[in-house]
DNA sequence: TTGAAAAATGTAACCGGTTACATTTTTATT
DNA sequence: AATAAAAATGTAACCGGTTACATTTTTCAA
């Protein structure tokens, strides 16, 4: 069924069918109901993909995601989405398998017209970006880009700030000697946090010790070995923030073993929130991050430069905030470590 | 830049450069050469909108998932992504916001020619969907079908397997008296989950006690409550199978919280293995389901629908087999309680 | 009643490719 | 060298819509 079809068996010509489908150009009252009338007998819809031929759009998101945001992958679609769909876009997920492909992908997406926008993580690539934006036929947001200065539109984790509060929030216990476990070397998220953490400790007049930063790479397995050491070091701290949750749970596993008790013995803070951190016992005083908020704020901008609300020349960017939640494992009493739901 | 310009830039016709693009038709190699490289030269991208209204195809899947996959999400998609791109496929990927959603999406993407196959998981959508069905005008894969007897492509998770496996792994520990805090009701892989529950307990020569069975909802919350009440009847069960682990996690709560050790007192078994589970103490004994894999034959076989190399008209089902996580939570010695990686 | 402006509708070019079929060139055969 | 067959290339219709512009119809003031 197609639209000459229609407009055959409306007596009238395709311009008119076309007009009402898309409600623009003048057309009587009395015709336009005849039209839609003969459009739904038929259960015609207009062939897409024609239509984007002529018109140049395709209601079509590209996204682009690294493999490794597991955690976060359903959030960050969902939030994208939920967006989308009011706006009666689809999406295009893609997770780039390797760095190769991520710029294939991104490439592709930013010339073939396939799809009229794209939202693009990739935490690793850096100046290569830069250099493949210019290729952009379509606007680009990033998330939770690395690259500051560019002339880029960036949504972002505010990672400097959530970990700033939470090693705060640590120094309001009364700790003096707070340890860090690191995140990987080059990794922008693991350098924003250990900003934060370093800010906190300088700005409420503590003393800076080297010796109590432990380098590890965001697994559990590292944080499990970089408590250890913290623990038989001495100094030891008396309050440890790991630069995410994964690492904190490899503490708690040796803290177990170790029969280090947690807070009483030593606290210890995340970052992430994720899942299972209220599982924990007692529950991980760690950093809420509004993955939903980033993906649908990330995918409104979007629209809007679609839209040609906003210009997609001008470079923006926005961080957004992140919230600390309260376990039991920093030395809180009134935790709500036992709730569950 | 198009079609046209190349030709003219090469001093051939655009049917010239379209065979050399697609491969197909014959061309002098010179020619061919001469062509590509100009291609290259200036960047050349054939626009796979207009090629989509020519072909009639899109190099396109669509997918629609129920809002409730969340730890699956990220598995499923990249299981399908990974499959969809060896063959150069793009996935437009929807998660139906209610169910109506879902509906209209689905037919959209059937009857539209946005995409070229669909994979459609929708747990709660009946015969509704059988209808649908008829109108398709391209191939569509279900997961987790809950239609058995239709004229229906299915790949599922053989919940029956998983569950009698487990169950049957319970039994070989001499329990007699076997509890299950079952999921909600109507929910198809809940029933699935108990029917291999009862058909080990039947097949093993033990008496079915309808005591031991409790309703639960698949939440933490249920499972807690479900396991109090267990626990306090009498007989109690010497070992409990929760339907699933968010469930078995609340067990594990209200174990502690009544100072009951697991697993001497009662032995605890789920269904899923998330990825909280391998953290808890002793590690929970579980029903490994293959998502990725899942999504892998539901992408291949679709794939293979689409490239007329199966009948896409031709019912077929699959059930993948789940494999059983031995952890300490069911009695076992010589789990990995205390490994993670 | 008439003519100009406004409203409604129609015609046909266009979006950027693919491909059936026609035509030209090359190769092979006798 | 002539000719048939094969290979290479070109022409133009087609995919199914949108839309600028032309044309027809309606409205309304003079």
């Amino acid at each position: 069924m197609q639209i000459r079809e229609i407009a055959h068996l409306a007596g009238v010509s395709v311009a008119t069918v076309s007009r009402v489908i898309n409600g623009k150009g003048p057309v009587k009252e009395e015709t336009r109901k005849h039209i839609l009338k003969i459009m739904k007998e038929h259960n015609y819809v207009p062939n897409p993909i024609a239509r984007s031929l002529s018109t140049r759009h395709t209601d079509t998101i590209g996204v682009i995601l690294p493999e490794l945001v597991d955690e976060f992958f359903s959030d960050l679609i969902r939030g994208m989405d939920v967006e989308a769909t009011k706006s009666n876009k689809y999406l295009i997920v893609t997770g780039s398998h390797s760095k190769k492909n991520i710029a294939e992908t991104l490439l592709e997406f930013m010339t073939s017209g396939r799809v009229d926008g794209v939202i693009l993580m990739a935490p690793l690539l850096h100046r290569e970006i830069g250099e493949l934006l210019s290729f952009a036929k379509c606007p680009v947001v990033m998330i939770n880009s690395c690259l500051d200065d560019e002339k880029v539109i960036s949504f972002n984790v505010n990672n400097v700030q959530g970990a700033e509060a939470i090693t705060r929030h640590l120094i309001g216990h009364g700790y003096e000697h707070i340890g860090m476990i690191l995140g990987p070397k080059f990794n922008y998220d693991a350098e924003q946090r250990f900003a934060g953490f370093k800010k906190a400790i300088e700005s409420e007049g503590l003393s800076f010790e080297n010796s109590l930063l432990i380098p590890g790479n965001f697994t559990t397995k590292s944080g499990f070995e970089a408590f250890y050491k913290l623990l038989r070091q001495s100094p030891k701290p008396q309050a440890i923030f790991a630069a995410n949750d994964m690492m904190a749970i490899g503490a708690y596993e040796a803290a177990r073993k170790m029969g280090v008790r947690i807070p009483e013995d030593v606290a210890i803070a995340g970052f992430d929130d994720i899942f299972i951190s209220r599982f924990l016992k007692p529950r991980l005083t760690t950093v809420h991050v509004p993955i939903v908020e980033l993906g649908q704020k990330a995918m409104k901008y979007l629209l809007k430069m679609i839209e040609q609300e906003i210009d997609p020349k001008k470079p923006y960017r926005e961080d957004i905030e992140t919230e600390i939640v309260i376990g039991g494992s920093c030395g809180c009493k009134n935790n709500n470590s036992d709730e569950f739901v």
